[in-house]
DNA sequence: CAGACTATTGCATACGTATGCATAATTGGA
DNA sequence: TCCAATTATGCATACGTATGCAATAGTCTG
């Protein structure tokens, strides 16, 4: 027996005439910092509570030119990685007094539709993750005065913000490992070629391994998809000179390698063959894995994402910055161990070859 | 080099003036179903895409009272039942022409800050994915016309919309397949105790356990916590008189179970123990674990819960609707199979007893 | 070609809030 | 106690769009 429409809801004005007192008085309750007596404060407080006044968002974004909504774009949420980023996320833009409006299940394309809607939002800043931008849009944003900052990817201008890992670094890392374990035969399979973190990762892999000597990767396309995963692991594992260590781009697919490689093919893991991760994501620490993966600090990541677009914000300043930061290898159970390198820190096994 | 400050963005007025229309002309553009001569209407798109004009959503929202964002709020991510959820509802709402605004991060209570900030959107309805919600704040959203649908939860007061699964049928359908499994000693992981899924589902599994005689049944809390379930496990499982049969609330606790019964305790799953779980999510399919799992049929769940949305939006009639559908016991590897019953269904092994 | 419509258009206003400016109230100091 | 300095307050307006209403242009019928 409802009226049939949305109600308009207690305005300012009404709590005002409630008060004895204007508009603008309402207004400056609810705005910290404003010139308000204690005494008037009260009142409207008081008045609102009565009413069940609320701040009407949708009008102050309107005329304060700020929505205080973060757009967050996420390809996908299948890798556990995401969603976690995303929790964290939400929790650090909380803090701040920001939304979180999500957009997903639009793959790496540069995603037109989406951004359409961003900017019809009005938000006051944007997260791409695991996502790249056309550079026209991300110019349209610059000149927008929106902040843009890509997570986990880079684009080859350095034209929009990023937070990334040392991915070269880590693909180094890896194959530095694999290495030491007294591997012969290895195999890459890897996530989007076209994606920044692939290429980087692939690229340390290659080039450390390269310098030990071994310059023959097997190599089979995952595109960080766990379905393809599987196809890529049967592939590549069903070879007579298949690999005795394979790199999986990220711990997502790492997981359904595994399961391949296991219950598929009976590979004993890590005798038969070792494998390493990348991200150190949840399943990676689930015993029945226990992948030894390259470790990316989320909460440091999203720490620095979220600080470039409170500095932007509050700095009207759009100039791209680059934060990069350190991961580590975690040691677990799906590689061979190397006689040395592999050293305690804070309860987990970290390779730090070389040192102590 | 900037000028300090977010760019107001081009307006109506601006293309009006461009185009050499009112700006009501342009209005009407951008608006399907209004009266708009088809020249004007190209005059004004030009205009519009020289300008690089985007309508601004917010002063829209302003004056049609609607906003087209569905607040959604999920307690956690770390289940990927929810990112699940979330990457099917963000779909579904985006064909509706509608945007998300995720609240996460807030555990179970009633969360009264996030709540402010969901009203103060205005936002066109909410999703309440594993939370519930006080009765008061229930009522408030009535009284403002806006639609709420608790998903993968029920009140005991009918008053809020829902969409579940039949949870106390599913408690049952594991007991008699547990039973039919010739297993002697039940043990029940539970979830939130304060969560209607938990009380439902363990309300079948205790009644259909008494009906066949078994009513001592072992129980540990898990609070759907992978860490407390990890807890629980490794309590129930070294009791002298341990379950061969486990019941475990969801399957993302069943995960952890299964690691610590096989890794930690050196139990054979199931020649020593059986496990079922529930959701049917990701990580049950995976092969090392193959959990047999009472699925939840996600699409049609969050089918169900868009539709009562958009229905409610449209009509302006807020009663409270409640769907509630089947889910499957899909069989795996994770606990011992019964003599009869299990069917091939859609390429799946499903438990069907006493029919063919 | 006139008359009766219908399809377009512009004008003016409303949505709910924030804020500069001028005025009123208060405070503090001597 | 009185004046100056400060703090509170209200008025009026602006934000960018949608929409009822009246006016105009366009179409069709006979």
């Amino acid at each position: 027996m409802d009226s049939g429409v949305k109600k308009p809801g207690v305005t300012s004005s009404e709590v005002a005439r409630r008060a004895g007192v204007s508009q603008s008085a309402v207004s400056r309750t609810f705005t910290p910092g404003a010139s308000i007596a204690p005494k008037t404060r009260a009142k409207v407080l008081a008045a609102a509570k009565e009413l069940g006044y609320r701040p009407n968002a949708i009008a102050r974004s309107l005329i304060t030119n700020r929505s205080r909504i973060i757009a967050v774009v996420m390809a996908y949420l299948e890798n556990l990685f995401y969603p976690d980023v995303l929790e964290e996320l939400g929790r650090l833009l909380a803090k701040e007094d920001y939304r979180l409006l999500l957009f997903t299940g639009f793959m790496d394309r540069d995603s037109d539709p989406v951004f359409d809607q961003l900017m019809q939002y009005r938000v006051d800043g944007i997260v791409l993750a695991s996502t790249s931008l056309s550079s026209e849009l991300s110019e349209e944003c610059a000149a927008a005065g929106i902040p843009v900052v890509l997570f986990n990817r880079t684009t080859e201008r350095d034209a929009v913000s990023s937070v990334t890992t040392r991915n070269h670094e880590g693909g180094r890392r890896i194959a530095e490992f694999l290495v030491a374990g007294g591997h012969k035969r290895f195999g890459y399979i890897s996530g989007l070629e076209s994606s920044s973190t692939n290429r980087d990762r692939f690229g340390g892999y290659q080039e450390a391994l390269a310098a030990a000597g071994h310059t023959d990767i097997i190599i089979e396309v995952g595109n960080y998809d766990r379905a393809e995963a599987e196809t890529a692991a049967r592939k590549m594992l069903s070879r007579p000179d298949r690999p005795d260590a394979i790199f999986v781009a990220n711990d997502h697919m790492a997981v359904a390698v595994m399961d391949i490689a296991r219950h598929e093919l009976g590979l004993s893991i890590p005798e038969d063959l070792s494998i390493v991760g990348y991200d150190d994501v949840g399943p990676a620490r689930w015993t029945s894995y226990g992948i030894t993966s390259m470790s990316q600090p989320l909460k440091r990541m999203v720490e620095a994402t979220v600080a470039i677009l409170m500095d932007q914000i509050a700095s009207g300043e759009i100039e791209a910055e680059h934060r990069i930061l350190n991961g580590e290898l975690v040691v677990r159970t799906s590689a061979k161990m190397p006689k040395a390198g592999v050293v305690e820190l804070d309860g987990r096994r970290i390779y730090r070859p070389g040192r102590g």
